[in-house]
DNA sequence: GTCTATAACCCGATAGAC
DNA sequence: GTCTATCGGGTTATAGAC
């Protein structure tokens, strides 16, 4: 039953994975992990050269997964059903999946890598599309930014403890119908 | 009885502040900060039991100082214009003091304490004043949620260098921008 | 009794020799 | 890949100084 190689790339990935889903990102160490494949944790450093590379190939799958789930969410839809759907999807990813929308947010825990896991590029990519698609009058990368920003801010506060009580699912209708009536607002007042 | 005390809960707490400001969050440790102090590691236990104790006070003196500056930048301002400044006094306060306000903010990282600084309760009782005093059809709660966590988001978002090189500072008004003309919009047609 | 120091224990990250 | 070793950090005895 022995195999020419017990550990890659992907088979480490995947162990850190159900790891962090399963225990959170809190539990996962180099030491645990290879315990977990078996292996000593040393080992795992031929593949991945310190635990932030290995942080940022995590964030990179959960965004590929964030992304899948985004799209699916606003497939066909118009520009302004299409927002509040994605806005839905996010949180809702981020609130069924907390472990991996943790470990796709995470940066700056330790020194600044400076490490931009590919897939964050495209989910910003996606977002900024549909800002685009509303054609206001802002910049839609700002719009963008403060889609996201909204959206990532309450999902920080909820996993936080800090909302007060509130529900995060009305309170993001609330921040929808308010922001989406201001666009709608500047549109009809817009040259 | 007692004899010159080389600690008290107030100069450890100062140090404490003063090493986070000037060295970051990552760097504080109980062992460090004892040298700091000239104190051996052990010391500080009698004053603090554990290192999230510490922390709880260093979020709650944070608090406070992020309090005094949103309360001094709102002064006298009428609704919406208290609401604008606020939200640039903070996001001013998380990127000139961005360590300090990591410690404000920082929830969760071990097992949940689930200890609320008392200065929390202050801040979040401002912001809902805020918006409690724009007499809007939604609840209140609800909009400082949704005020709240957009600053929050935003200031995240670029700590992390995710912004797309985009100017917090224009995000948050073109943010703002339409948050408000929804809000205006809404009060205009509401019964 | 009250404060502090010494020393240890456990754990995680990492480097080097085999 | 493994082993051993080192380092830094949180935490806990236990004993010493006033």
């Amino acid at each position: 039953m022995s195999y020419p190689k017990k550990l890659s790339a992907e088979t480490i990935l995947e162990a850190a994975l159900a790891c962090v889903e399963a225990q959170g990102l809190e539990a996962l160490s180099m030491r645990s992990l290879a315990t977990e494949l078996g292996v000593s944790p040393n080992a795992l450093y031929r593949y991945y050269p310190s635990k932030s590379d290995l942080s940022v190939a995590l964030a990179d799958a959960g965004g590929r997964i964030l992304l899948d789930a985004l799209r699916d969410s606003s497939a066909g839809l118009p520009p302004l059903l299409a927002l509040r759907a994605t806005a839905r999807a996010y949180l809702g990813f981020a609130r069924s999946r907390p472990a991996l929308y943790a470990v796709k947010m995470q940066h700056g825990h330790g020194q600044p890598t400076g490490q931009v896991p590919p897939s964050h590029t495209e989910v910003w990519a996606f977002v900024m599309g549909l800002t685009a698609a509303l054609h206001t009058r802002h910049d839609p990368r700002d719009l963008a930014v403060a889609m996201w920003a909204s959206l990532h801010g309450l999902v920080e506060l909820d996993r936080a403890d800090l909302l007060d009580g509130r529900d995060p699912a009305v309170a993001l209708d609330v921040m929808l119908d308010v922001t989406l009536s201001g666009l709608m607002a500047q549109q009809a007042t817009s040259p």
